[in-house]
DNA sequence: CTTCCACAGGAACCAGCGGACC
DNA sequence: GGTCCGCTGGTTCCTGTGGAAG
């Protein structure tokens, strides 16, 4: 490229952009981003706030656990409420302390219990102890410090599926362990079936307190991108019906607020890179459709080797838009793999893997029986073709081979 | 009605790694 | 420096199964 070309291209991006009128604060639109008024939540907060209120007193709260589907306001429920109730005791002198663990990130027992510890104070190195000798230390170094420990267990259900209740049910017993210190857990889950996992004791424990969230209408979801979007963009920079748009199409991905915001976020971001000062509905669309893409690539690319050579056969097997099965999936990626000389996972483990491209929403697989031909799953390519194998070709070693098809 | 395919998916186990403890 | 520990990412072996073919 002539480098007068490219002064040109950086000189329209730049003017563009900067002139374009649109956001006052994107920061509030981020997922992240923690507002002082959450619409249409007043009831949870309300229940959540009187549970722990008791802490201000010195008592231990109740256990709490909170269901709802994402984007219906959980977390930031727990973390608004936890905020005020922490300025509060630090008024009164009251010794509060909120460990947050989210154990869809930290989804071992070992993670959860080092940053419980952390929390208190303590660093704990990421492997290498004993977990119980790990337990054995949180009790001991928690007891010490003397303090009403508020323990929020988000995404919960992903340790459970994974880990078991052993931890859950030692935390919920470890009040009678201590002398000096309390504990008050709350749950948080987006699987409401959540609890047949749990031993009818911890579930018990766990749920001195319930709380259901259920999921935001259109209208409510309205509500929460207006008061949003008023922080986060210029005076009029929504075309009328924006705000509607987004709404409806986020309330059928079962009401969920973080995608609505996401939606709103992204039709802002292309109209300024168009230049624009109005947000339009045209644009909403686009970015429903680039966060998706997006949301494919980016997990495509992500994904291990093998995991990248069994979605090639996959996508290579449904390219005309007819469904495959595992067998065939399996002779293909034999062939990548002896095309890359390198060695050959199982069918066992092949069969894993073409389940987590399932939970990943990239395929989506039914099992069924072909009679004499017996099981095997059906399987179809879910995501958009050309993302796919975009996020694929990223990686040199797919590349290779992929340039071949 | 029975057979029998081509896998699904559970259980047990293993190797290699990074890191603490003594 | 040897021992112990947990996690990851596999393998091996296994039993289970829906329904078209015979």
């Amino acid at each position: 490229m002539l480098s007068a070309d490219l002064d040109d291209i950086l000189e329209d991006v730049f003017e563009r952009v900067s002139k374009s009128r649109i956001f006052k604060n994107r920061d509030v639109l981020m997922p992240d981003f923690l507002p002082n008024r959450l619409p249409h939540r007043e009831e949870q907060i309300r229940k959540v706030a009187s549970v722990l209120a008791q802490a201000l007193k010195g008592y231990r709260p109740n256990n709490l656990f909170l269901y709802g589907l994402t984007g219906t306001g959980k977390t930031a429920v727990v973390k608004l409420v936890t905020k005020k109730l922490s300025e509060k005791a630090r008024e009164r002198g009251v010794r509060l302390k909120v460990a947050f663990v989210n154990t869809k990130r930290d989804d071992t027992p070992y993670r959860v219990l080092s940053k419980l510890l952390e929390n208190i104070g303590f660093r704990v190195p990421p492997t290498g102890i004993a977990t119980a000798q790990l337990y054995a230390n949180f009790k001991r170094l928690l007891d010490k410090r003397d303090l009403l420990l508020i323990i929020v267990l988000d995404e919960i259900d992903y340790h459970v599926k994974k880990h078991g209740d052993d931890l859950l049910y030692k935390l919920t017993r470890i009040n009678e362990e201590l002398r000096n210190s309390k504990v008050s857990i709350i749950g948080i889950t987006n699987d409401v079936n959540f609890t047949s996992w749990l031993d009818p004791r911890v579930k018990s424990s766990l749920s001195e307190e319930e709380l259901v969230f259920p999921p935001y209408t259109a209208p409510q979801l309205e509500d929460i991108l207006r008061d949003r979007a008023q922080m986060a963009f210029e005076d009029e920079a929504l075309e009328e019906g924006v705000i509607p748009f987004c709404a409806a199409l986020a309330a059928r991905e079962r009401g969920d607020a973080r995608k609505a915001l996401d939606l709103l976020r992204v039709a802002g971001e292309l109209a300024e890179r168009e230049g624009r000062n109005k947000v339009t509905t045209e644009h909403v669309k686009k970015a429903w459709e680039q966060i998706e893409k997006d949301r494919v690539i980016e997990v495509v690319r992500s994904l291990p080797l093998h995991s990248k050579l069994i979605l090639l056969a996959i996508a290579k097997l449904t390219k005309d838009g007819t469904v495959t099965y595992t067998g065939e999936v399996y002779k293909l990626y034999k062939e990548f793999t002896s095309d890359l000389g390198i060695e050959t996972l199982t069918l066992r483990r092949v069969s894993d893997l073409i389940g987590e491209l399932d939970m990943l929403g990239l395929i989506s697989t039914q099992v069924v029986s072909r009679g004499k031909r017996g099981m095997t799953r059906v399987i179809n390519l879910e995501s958009d073709y050309k993302s796919v194998i975009k996020g694929l070709k990223d990686d040199p070693r797919v590349a290779e081979i992929a340039g071949l098809i």
